[in-house]
DNA sequence: AGAAATTCTGAGAACGTTATCATAAGCGAA
DNA sequence: TTCGCTTATGATAACGTTCTCAGAATTTCT
């Protein structure tokens, strides 16, 4: 009673033709006329034939698979991007593995080296720094694997990178809250972190256009990315006497954790704190409406996907190319003008001169 | 200057064994020598070895991946589902195969021919009906592919199946609050979705134990589970003279499309209504936080996999599992004591006969 | 010491496809 | 008719593993 499973050659000899024909025609290449496929097609009805994807791949060399690297499913951010390289695979007919390393140095090694044992055509990532990165990255690249880095780690070598435009966004969003009178804002960075420190130079561009000088304590540093570090740095903040009259926080768990703490405080927003966050995922749901510097991170995802699948392709003495996309800024009610003349200490002083040493941080969201 | 592939072969040659010899090495399995075994890996290690897994799977029958199908991964209710599957796939050794279906047919479809003809070893989904689905779930269980169905259409015959406890998380919130003294509780349900019905039964358990009848008019059908509809739905209700003093939402995102209508007519939460949802995702963000019944994601994906790598091990014969997630209410903020006996027309009738067509709804959340 | 069991090894087939190649059939042109 | 070209077909050899099996080497038991 054990069941047989169905292969091309049962299906051949059901068409009567030979397992190649059979082949030909299931594949949709080389010459087949159409009574043989249409036997072939019909046997393989008839008999429930399962083309075998596997033995396929180990022959042609082919799988049909791509890998996708990053920290977590759960973070709205990277699941936006994953559908966007998923929507793109699936136009190309390919399957994604996708894997959450949790930042994790072991876990990266062996999805990694799980990828390059089962032959995917090519891999992008969205971690950020880790030393396991590097070198596997590079290893895939030798073994001829396209990789992609989107929003991940730039210190690693990738073919291509899609990122998004870090300073100029927050360029924008800087430059807008002074054009509402707030000179006196509080940036909400995190330490160690290497696209905060891009992110910032954009602020810092800002001020500097407007022959202002950022005052050193209104920069925030934050432990990682998460809610409650937005809600401990801000809360220790708003201890202080020193007072910001606007808050721009890196992320949006950060702005959360700020809003959280602005509430508890009795600080009103946007009444006396105008509040902007980047990431824009549920801004609009929160209250008030959060303005937000959006990231489109399903347009990353297919952009990434995109230029792998032209390396996959063949093209692949292209020059590395790297893609930035805007982020623009979304405008809601959790700003406003400033309402009053701020009496406390003028702005001042060398300028915002921080010599805060660039490293990437191993944790968080990017 | 082609640059030629490692093979195990070629592993063997440079340690002196047979390939028989470095496969056992190198799989660590049957009878090798420690001797031959340290070759062995030295080998591999000085000619960067890549273990070939479409080849080992040919051989095996076995490909070490699962197939995952959701109808999007951008809904942190599935990305939790999502994140519980891969973890526990990631313990036992496997890959899991993602696929969105966004309740489609042809998408379903061509994802579940994909993962027969990939030979995945098991395949478990949360989508809800969807006339694809069962023709192909029924096709891969003859093809011997165990699936389990976590949080999808149960009309689908899966071998093992992950649910919460619809009825009883509903029971609990209704018992809760009339506790508070609310009689007139509003149910914003989802027109034709069965798990819908599961849970609104739960609501009337809690009424009848306590004598008490349902008011029709109090009973709301939105057309499926978005913010969009919550929006409106509670939109037309609020807009008629007919008052609640509670609102139980079968979602979140209807919750959130609820309490953005009550905000914009005035309403306030918890004063003059009190509003409970179900999922609990970013309840505890929003303002005021809201009451949830909180849905295990993550863990019902876990147990989903557990269930499904039992059949992959061989537990064939056992006879199919049902396995229940408690839901969990979680008090918040939104909800409050009912403030004054409410004035207007007093429950009265025949109790709340629903007779609805239960047909599961084709979009949505679940 | 001899028998029996255990450990180790390698040759060769098999997994289910497709690539290669040789050959044949059909057809229009010279 | 013969030549050349296109179309069609099947036998056979890969692809890179592991399985099977037979036998050699080693250890353990009488």
């Amino acid at each position: 009673m054990e069941k047989k499973t169905i292969t091309i050659k049962d299906v051949a000899k059901e068409a009567r033709v030979s397992a190649a024909t059979a082949s030909r025609a299931l594949g949709n290449y080389g010459y087949v006329s159409d009574e043989a496929r249409r036997k072939v097609l019909e046997a393989a009805k008839k008999l429930n034939y399962n083309h075998n994807l596997v033995a396929k791949s180990l022959r042609t060399h082919r799988t049909l698979i791509i890998g996708y690297l990053l920290p977590d499913i759960t973070n709205p951010f990277y699941a936006g991007i994953a559908r966007g390289i998923q929507d793109v695979a699936f136009e190309q007919g390919y399957n994604a593995i996708i894997c959450n390393n949790d930042n994790d140095t072991t876990k990266t090694e062996r999805f990694l080296k799980m990828f390059i044992r089962n032959r995917v055509e090519g891999i992008i990532y969205s971690t950020p720094f880790n030393k396991a990165l590097e070198g596997m990255v590079e290893i895939a690249m030798k073994n001829g694997i396209p990789v992609v880095n989107c929003y991940g780690s730039t210190r690693v070598k990738a073919l291509d990178v899609v990122t998004g435009d870090a300073e100029g966004g927050c360029y924008k969003v800087t430059q807008y809250l002074l054009s509402l009178g707030h000179t006196r804002i509080a940036f909400l960075k995190v330490l160690g972190s290497g696209i905060s420190e891009k992110r910032f130079a954009g602020c810092k561009r800002a001020f500097e256009e407007k022959g202002l000088a950022m005052d050193p304590e209104l920069i925030l540093e934050a432990n990682d990315y998460s809610q409650m570090s937005g809600y401990l740095t801000a809360k220790n903040f708003f201890s202080k006497k020193n007072k910001a009259s606007a808050l721009f926080a890196f992320s949006e768990q950060l702005g959360i954790g700020a809003l959280k703490a602005a509430r508890e405080e009795g600080i009103e927003v946007p009444g006396t704190l105008s509040l902007v966050a980047i990431d824009d995922i549920m801004a609009e749901m929160l209250h008030p409406p959060l303005a937000s510097l959006s990231i489109p991170t399903y347009e990353a995802g297919r952009m990434a996907a995109l230029l792998l699948f032209e390396r996959i392709g063949g093209r692949v003495n292209v020059p590395s190319r790297q893609v930035m996309l805007e982020e623009r800024l979304i405008m809601r009610e959790s700003v406003s003008r400033v309402a009053m003349v701020n009496n406390e200490k003028e702005v001042s002083g060398e300028g915002g001169e921080i010599s805060q040493e660039v490293k990437e941080v191993g944790e968080g969201e990017k």
